[in-house]
DNA sequence: TATGAATGAGGATTCATTCAT
DNA sequence: AATGAATGAATCCTCATTCAT
């Protein structure tokens, strides 16, 4: 409908991918729109054409993008969680001290909580997805889990964090971090680099070995000795 | 099911207590059936023909008992409320420091979402309510919010809590405990007291200024050493 | 339902009496009670919950005296049209002339339908009844037409009226007449009485041969030469 | 799905605009195949499905012309009602004198009367319609009232009626018309035509100063004194 | 690619009616 | 005679999804 009668001198791949590009940035749209929807009145209670309505196109249109409504659903929630992936991977690449891992996990993690995207991983109900997706939100729940889980037994391996129930303190940290996905509202008081910093120091204050004043911002600078 | 052949002497009223008993006991065990239904499908995914089914009873019959499907979500959701305000007004009625309610809260708070009606405080939809019913919700929510943060700010008047900023450290708490609605399941390896006397200690040992002593949960026990 | 243990002294036959007047009251009870609210609501808004609510009684108590929903309809209809057919009958047996008789039916049914079960006549929907008592209202309709038409004729015949479409008459008639049954409210500034006596001498007033001066009150007394 | 090939000179707005009348026609199909269940078996046992299983389409399609049953009631309702408003405006217009007015409202309401949507005026039951639209329906009610009344007091005002009770004239004028909705069936031995001349006549005759002979059918030529 | 129209599946709700007490 | 409880049947309506254009 668009680039049609493309100059002739100019490649013939770039239509293309202008065109491709054009659809990627729809189908982003529409995870936009829909993760705000879903997380303002519930999967179940938005509908596609509500989510077609606020982007002025019809409802059918939307399948030219997902093939069903779960798989939109399925889709923002992969979308926080390559988010939350990724930063663990980088976090695992900076290879610091237990503590110091896991005080950057709790920082990353919370500020993502303060996205949409983000708070779609603990707001949105696993039963709404089939069950290959259930499978592999559940997969990845439990990576999340074990980057926590191990960035406290490495601490305590290493010395940076006191000996204490690996579950149970993640659980609590999780639990934490993950309820910012619930009370956080964008134009607050705090910004989320704010929350993100005091809790990355406040989940981890009473596990750190030696008290762990406030972890520097941009990065966990305190010489913790190195694993 | 009740006192049938009732002897001559006893109330005249017995049969109609008897009737109405067994009307209360309905009630509930619909409540019963459709709060482990919904958490575990989600609301909307639970249909009141499953309900029914469980209980193997009629559709219909359910409205013997009920307005609506939203009339049993939000008495649900009551049930689970009203054992958390009293817990709460019998913790306040204690009268002891703030360190010392904060940690009774804590414990009660836990044990409470390890509950089927407890987890439905946290697991269940606002958006799902009717307008008067997310008002008395988020009201009641707010209730809660007030009594962690009381606590707090009591225990930082009395001495016994450390100063800290009051909001954001009920969040975390009420977090960490939140999410105990969320991975609790009955029969794991942590019965619900024992994870609600370990949050007790935990998600104050950061904040409390005397080494929290593992506060009993018959006994407080453990010397952690002073910070 | 039985005269179990009768009072030796009393005529058995008085409780029997008594109890079946007590049961033929509530049946009008009942029948006074679903004429209005079937008028207000419509037979299909109106049920028998509120029905026994008015009545103070329950919905199931209602089948002691009625088999169905429809057998109440039917009986509130029966009842506007005796009271319709025992008019037509004393007219009939008073052997005027046709004018005369056509003015004393005109009177006679439009108080008729300034009454509750008259305006069931014909604000009540034929379709509502089942088949045969479909075909007894029907067949009372057309009863009451024909009285009506017969009058035209017989005042044709007796030169009371003017020759005309006898049918045509009679509908014109019959519907100025039925349609009281719509507009009618009690307390209105026209008595059911002064509607009567309007009417009767305004609808034939085309059609009487000697100018029908208002016909009296109490007796149509017109000296319209009797057959 | 029609003027395919598009002849280059025809507006590009045509296939728009056929695809509007399409849906125009449709919509139109609905109602006349609706009101049409409506009156043979009532509002309440008319189901959509069966409206649907008429038309050759499924139930949930009726919902893209119509957002409820009680829509299509209302609008049904609607077209009776334009047609008797648009014919009173027409007779207004021509500015005849009282009696003649009155005579040509007769017969355009009468034939009317004897169609499916006109019927629909008097055989529905306000009850069955949501608030705003009883309140639409009874002003328009009103409206027609009024206009028979007007027409009745212009008439006692410019001589050519004889003076009356203005609201009993104009009740037993109506009711007499309404009544034909309930009787009238095509392919009877009258055709509406002559049933609405007839009327006209009829139902005038008692209050005409002058002996309102027939008045003629397409005019009502009777040379009455123009106002 | 986008749309209007249509569909199938399902779900909550209402209500007359019955039954055991 | 009356009641509380239960049922079965039905109906409206919603919505994700598909299809022809």
């Amino acid at each position: 409908m668009d680039t049609r009668t493309p100059p002739p001198e100019r490649s013939p791949w770039l239509p293309f991918e202008s065109r491709r590009r054009a659809r990627d940035e729809k189908r982003e749209a529409v995870l936009r729109t829909a993760v705000q929807l879903f997380l303002e009145q519930g999967y179940h209670r938005a509908t596609l054409n509500e989510v077609a309505d606020r982007l002025n196109i019809t409802k059918p249109a939307l399948y030219n993008y997902f093939r069903s409504k779960e798989d939109i659903l399925f889709e923002c929630w992969t979308i926080g969680q390559e988010r939350v992936e990724d930063r663990i991977a980088e976090i695992a690449a900076a290879d610091e001290s237990g503590l110091v891992t896991l005080q950057m996990l709790v920082r990353a993690y919370a500020a993502i909580m303060a996205s949409t995207f983000g708070a779609s991983l603990v707001r949105f109900n696993v039963a709404d997805l089939s069950e290959p997706n259930q499978k592999a939100t559940l997969a990845g729940k439990r990576r999340i889990d074990r980057a926590f889980r191990n960035a406290i037994k490495q601490g305590i391996a290493d010395g940076s964090v006191k000996p204490c129930d690996v579950k149970l303190t993640a659980f609590a940290i999780l639990g934490a971090l993950n309820w910012i996905g619930h009370w956080y509202k964008p134009g607050g008081e705090l910004s989320p680099e704010q929350i993100a910093n005091d809790f990355a120091s406040r989940l981890t204050a009473d596990i750190a070995k030696r008290p762990a004043k406030k972890p520097a911002e941009k990065k966990a600078t305190k010489p913790v000795r190195k694993k």
